[in-house]
RNA sequence: GUGGGUGUAGCUCAGCUGGCUAGAGCACCAGAUUGUGGCUCUGGGGGCCGUGGGUUCAAGUCCCAUCAUCCACCCCA
């Protein structure tokens, strides 16, 4: 019987993981430039953390968690999200105890017990930032900024920026008696879930895309018009420096976000181009998060993006090349008696910083070229009876198709004249 | 959790209404070129036809189940 991994995971093989590598690379540049440092969290958590941090009434707390025991009975989780663990590194850590705010990225694995699909997977990859401890809108703002310039840097210049303010609690709950007052003579027309929702968390009937919920919410009044004084300020200096700034955005009168803690400022990017799974990044302010996870009232903000998402995209750009994969010299040795001569060789190229390699597999020297074909070198030396009687080396330019000798002593100095 | 599609060589797939030793292209290995890659030609290795059961003289082909995978809903990144 084959073991084969697990539903909705998967391996990131070379040459892949190359690609992986560099949408990493330049998101972790970017967020540097920005003032970001990383923090690596654990992969599992108390439950309790993301009941609390998460919500308990969300979709991914009470059906897609990993939840298991372990042999002292503890009740742990893999994480479902990162936002969570920061927050109670955070309290932990009594970070806030020290210079305001703090910002911070983290990349890896997530986990949720989803139904696989495209750009969706079991365990799948996000990497995000969190600020703390400010409340400022242009914190909101650069967040934002941070993001679009994220994926232009990753060649991504079209995407949709969805943007709304879900409120604090307290214009939230004037708004959630309009909505109700606005649904209720339509409430037995909107599909079961909603039914629900309309009882447990009525602004999530605003996201349904059933068409019988589409039209029977026609004409719903808009969070933004309930806002409090303070929110509607605060979002109104967010969306001022976006366009000061040339952001476009779309005022998104539907995006609630999935997750209880969510205030003021909400957004999601999507590039449509992917297709149904179109949100590749996500997030929002938070700042009833830090308190409900049991530490100080701290305000925070912060997003996430799905890489397997993010590739996507990015593969489905027109004319994208992603970044090769070359060896700079691949060594032919032309018999095993020369394999001591070999690994000085090899030695000497690696610590001028060449990347070289070389058969061991003894093949022929047919088979070796074809080898360095295979692993794109972009310079063959080969090594047989006469380079090592006479002293010299076989320089072959396996792009040019050139070939040259050269004396032992010259070897570095010339491949750096053709290599660099 | 709901609905639909698909499982045949490492990969992409063909195999019509059940009927000889199951095929192609690509990839891999070797040779043509006994010290030279990409092109061409020749040859070779490699399949319990996803798994289990059933119908039949006979199943890759039909039926059921199961697992996996893909797509959509849902949810989200």
């Amino acid at each position: 019987m084959e073991i084969k991994a697990p539903r909705g995971t998967y391996d990131i093989m070379p040459p892949d993981s190359t690609k992986w590598q560099y949408i990493d690379r330049v998101l972790r540049e970017t967020v540097s430039l920005f003032g970001y440092s990383e923090i690596k969290t654990p992969i599992f958590e108390h439950t309790e953390l993301f009941e609390r941090g998460v919500g308990e009434t969300s979709d991914i707390v009470t059906k897609e968690m990993y939840t298991f025991q372990d042999k002292s009975k503890r009740s742990l989780t893999l994480r479902p999200e990162g936002t969570a663990s920061c927050a109670r590194a955070l309290i932990e850590q009594r970070v806030y105890g020290g210079v305001m705010p703090v910002k911070w990225y983290y990349s890896g694995p997530m986990f949720r017990y989803d139904r696989p699909q495209t750009g969706r997977y079991r365990q799948f990859y996000q990497f995000g930032v969190e600020v703390f401890g400010s409340k400022s809108p242009y914190v909101d703002a650069e967040v934002i900024i941070l993001l679009v310039k994220m994926l232009e840097k990753l060649g991504l210049m079209h995407c949709e920026l969805h943007l709304n303010s879900v409120g604090c609690p307290t214009c939230r709950e004037t708004y959630r008696e309009k909505l109700i007052a606005h649904i209720r003579p339509v409430k037995e027309s909107l599909c079961e879930d909603c039914q629900a929702r309309y009882d447990k968390n009525p602004l999530r009937v605003l996201d349904c895309k059933v068409p019988a919920c589409l039209e029977a919410v026609k004409g719903f009044p808009y969070i933004i018009d309930s806002l409090c004084d303070d929110c509607r300020e605060h979002y109104a200096k967010v969306k001022a420096v976006l366009e000061q700034m040339g952001i476009e955005y779309i005022q998104d009168h539907s995006l609630v976000r999935g997750l209880d803690y969510y205030t003021n400022t909400a957004f999601e990017i999507h590039i449509p181009s992917i297709g149904n799974q179109s949100a590749v990044g996500g997030g929002g302010r938070y700042d009833g998060l830090v308190s409900a996870c049991g530490g100080p009232e701290l305000p925070g903000i912060g997003f996430a993006l799905g890489l397997e998402r993010l590739l996507l995209a990015i593969d489905s750009l027109p004319g994208h090349q992603w970044p090769d994969q070359r060896l700079d010299v691949f060594l032919a040795v032309l018999d095993e008696k020369y394999n001591s001569q070999a690994m000085d060789t090899l030695d000497l190229l690696r610590q001028a910083g060449f990347k070289a390699d070389r058969d061991y597999n003894n093949r022929s020297m047919k088979a070796q070229m074809k080898y360095a074909d295979k692993l794109r070198a972009r310079m063959v030396i080969i090594m047989g009876e006469d380079e090592i009687n006479r002293g010299y080396y076989t320089l072959r330019n396996m792009i040019t198709g050139e070939q040259m000798q050269i004396v032992q002593g010259e070897l570095i100095s010339r491949l750096q004249e053709i290599l660099v």
